[in-house]
DNA sequence: ACAACACCTGAATAGATATTCAGACTTATA
DNA sequence: TATAAGTCTGAATATCTATTCAGGTGTTGT
């Protein structure tokens, strides 16, 4: 190996000591997503990553319903619903009002719904 | 498949026997996102639903990287980037070249920066 | 050919997530 | 008021996920 006297030092891990572009690297690093903000999206994200409650947000999706008909709808407990409700209004993806002994759902915005068809379409284009 | 009667039995668990609202859950039931769709969308959102992948992604919307340096850019180990990548490759978000002994990866197509810069607006807007 | 390097893979551990069960709270009805 | 219905909540279990560590494959350069 050749004795190059290369200051490399660096705190970051990288591939032994020569960097195949240090540029490069140097270049993307600060248009890489801050960790804070690829935790948030990753929060959003994670929402959506769950089978039942996209099946919950697409019932919702078309007029709201109470917990019990959406247990029906989408054929889980409404344990189970009421706590994927929970993690969904947490964030804010859902909202609710009372009426009577019932608790109606509905989707917060339409951006929930916009952004939902915007990746089933990116599906269909994908399944081919 | 389940010809769903009437308010008797049924296989799903309802609430009691009477729906608050029959009318509306036959109405919505049809459009509720089926099952094995709603399970694609969700592998979809969950590949998205790590801040590590997403700054994975977020550094290869800039340039095509190999995973050497991919790590030094957002530090991680490379054994960790590479299993990342894997996941990503398997479901068609990167590609990847060999050159040499490198592998240079790049986003399979611009639909997925698309999508993603979607969210990252949606979350600018959110966070009020 | 040998050694160094870039990358990949599998097993293992730690952490997160979803469902179920049991029970609590709230509101309507008898 | 007492009972039942709808919903919410917490604990427990099972499952999945991500990182690390150790080792493997293939390529480059001496």
């Amino acid at each position: 190996m050749s004795s190059l006297a290369r200051s490399d030092s660096a705190d970051a891990p990288v591939c032994d000591q020569h960097l195949v572009d240090l540029e490069h690297v140097r270049q993307v690093q600060p248009e890489v997503l801050p960790i804070e903000k690829a935790q948030q999206m990753a929060e959003l994200f994670g929402l959506l990553a769950d089978p039942n409650r996209l099946r919950i947000l697409s019932a919702l999706a078309n007029q709201e319903l109470c917990v019990c008909d959406l247990a029906a709808v989408v054929k889980m407990g409404e344990s189970a619903v009421s706590h994927q409700l929970r993690v969904l209004r947490s964030m804010r993806l859902v909202s609710y009002e009372k009426r009577g002994r019932m608790v109606y759902y509905r989707l917060a915005d339409n951006r929930v719904s916009i952004l939902y068809r915007e990746v089933a379409d990116q599906l269909s284009d994908r399944e081919s």
